[in-house]
DNA sequence: CTTGACCCAAGGGCCGCCCCCAGGTTTTAA
DNA sequence: TTAAAACCTGGGGGCGGCCCTTGGGTCAAG
């Protein structure tokens, strides 16, 4: 198979294909006629298991290492499980960090019902903001402003 | 002020100022003498908002907007309220996005607590992974996997 | 024989910084 | 007074997970 093909048949993109080529998760052999990537079943089942792993919300570094230690011949069930479970404790935290932050957003949204527009006195840039800092600790910036 | 004296007061890294000076954000002047920066206390204002802004989950271009308005001489309340609501529903589908990915591993996690060791059987890379698509729809990738 | 669909590699772009380099400047303390 | 420590500069690369572009080469259908 080709790119194209693959990709189709994994429901990714071409480009995705390729990425994963580079970085070693696929190993397509060459056409020495034209220069094109050949793909094997092999590659398919790999592609999918990426995608599958992706999807349960690993990350592309977490399927390079279980997909190494299968090359090795070593079960990686165990420390797919590990790694599921820190991902998850992570994303977890990730998830409340979010939450504080719309709950910061949504009061401040509710707080400048009220308040009318900046007078642009030349001092300020805009008051709504300036004049905004609840009983937030310091925080970091935007965990992860939504893609 | 310089660099460091600046991010001081501000509390941020000096590595943010020069990222925020580069951005167009901070207009230092130059001292012709050694070429370096020097800060104004409008600066520190403009810093200071920024910091506000974002910790309030506005984007950096959000930012770089909303400064562009008052430079201009508008009062950029509308805008920012506009935008404040965007970027909170914004949120809020991230949230929601990583909830779902969330309880998709919570339940591979609990499928897997039964389930013994992969087989090696130099088939399948890893039978908890391959054999996992519950009822969940295509979904996109990891959404977010937590920093 | 041309069109259009595919293939290639290499590079930049996204976001918000952080970190490193090599070299110049300023400040501090011995 | 001098040496070390701490600062400054510009430019570049890195993170993740791709997407998109450029500038080619290849190939199937009409």
């Amino acid at each position: 198979m080709r790119v194209a093909q693959l990709a189709k048949a994994a429901v990714v993109s071409s480009e995705t294909v390729r990425h994963y080529t580079d970085l070693g998760l696929l190993r397509p052999t060459r056409n020495p006629d034209n220069g094109y990537q050949e793909y094997s079943s092999t590659d398919l089942q790999r592609l999918r298991f990426i995608a599958r792993a992706r999807r349960l919300g690993f990350s592309l570094k977490d399927t390079q290492q279980i997909l190494a230690s299968a090359d090795n011949g070593q079960a990686p069930c165990a420390e797919v499980r590990d790694l599921l479970s820190e991902r998850l404790a992570a994303l977890q935290a990730h998830i409340e960090e979010c939450q504080r932050l719309a709950l910061v957003m949504q009061n401040a949204f509710d707080d400048w019902a009220d308040k009318g527009e900046c007078a642009p006195d030349g001092q300020a840039i805009c008051r709504l903001i300036e004049d905004f800092e609840p009983d937030i600790e310091r925080r970091p910036a935007t965990p992860c402003p939504a893609h």
